[in-house]
DNA sequence: TATTTATTGTTCGTATACAATCAATTTAAT
DNA sequence: ATTAAATTGATTGTATACGAACAATAAATA
């Protein structure tokens, strides 16, 4: 067993880059099921609050990086979760929706992630949890 | 400029994400101009440490994958930073020692890591700064 | 209108991240 | 001593992550 003393616990980024990985487990092993990243996933919840979006906006709302959604994004078009639409307007985009079965699971998928979030922070309390939403927040 | 209330705020693993990725940002910046990556960083604090240790406990303390620690250390011996030493009693292993340059270079790389930490928390007051690191430790 | 500048999506290269697997070796159990 | 189980180091495959460069297109400006 390794002691918590001996890892490099001062340091603010190594502290979150750990809880960061352990949320993302979480959330991982509950979308394996559906085939589905945790990347994917935060894709689909924006379409499914705004559909036809592109994927340039996409990529600035969840600041991820448009090369890296490239990728990402045609992965799901293959899996069949999204489709693209030419942009009539604009000859550059394309307009992102969610399929029939992203829409259908959309409420398992969601229950899938809070149940997700409810798991990492079970050993906090109600005050603690808004206290690290609000710290997180400010780090944005 | 795009609007927080549209982002999926109300996931704490999209919002460890976020936070993780822009401390990362922060200390890749300043590692970058010795050709050091976040993660070699952390093996060489480990190191410092604890000299001779093996590449299986070096995951083990900073819960890093030994698949990835494989190819981190890999490129780490390429660049000069450590190098193996076979172990004499155990045929498997190899001995990790960080190099002259990384001994030379230690606590400038410190102090780069201090300052990447301090710009990620300025806003912070020292209050928020000890809940923080409180919080994130609970969710290790 | 013609030219410059900016944006969008893609590709490339490098570096994590991790599950799965394998061979070599060590340790434990019989 | 022999066999079974566990450990270690390495590799493979897939998926992020992001800087840099690129072509196509759009928008701004002279």
């Amino acid at each position: 067993m390794m002691k918590k003393e001996k890892q490099p616990s001062d340091c603010y980024v190594y502290l979150l880059s750990k809880a960061y990985q352990k949320g993302q487990s979480l959330v991982q092993k509950r979308l394996k099921k559906y085939g589905l990243t945790n990347i994917q996933y935060l894709v689909l919840e924006v379409l499914w609050k705004m559909e036809g979006i592109t994927a340039s906006e996409t990529g600035k709302i969840l600041s991820i990086d448009k090369a890296t959604l490239s990728g990402v994004i045609e992965r799901m078009v293959d899996s069949q979760w999204v489709f693209k639409k030419p942009d009539e307007n604009d000859k550059r985009v394309f307009q992102l929706y969610p399929s029939e079965k992203a829409n259908r699971l959309k409420e398992n998928l969601i229950d899938e992630r809070k149940k997700a979030n409810d798991q990492l922070l079970s050993d906090f309390t109600l005050e603690e949890r808004v206290l690290l939403r609000r710290l997180l927040l400010a780090l944005h």
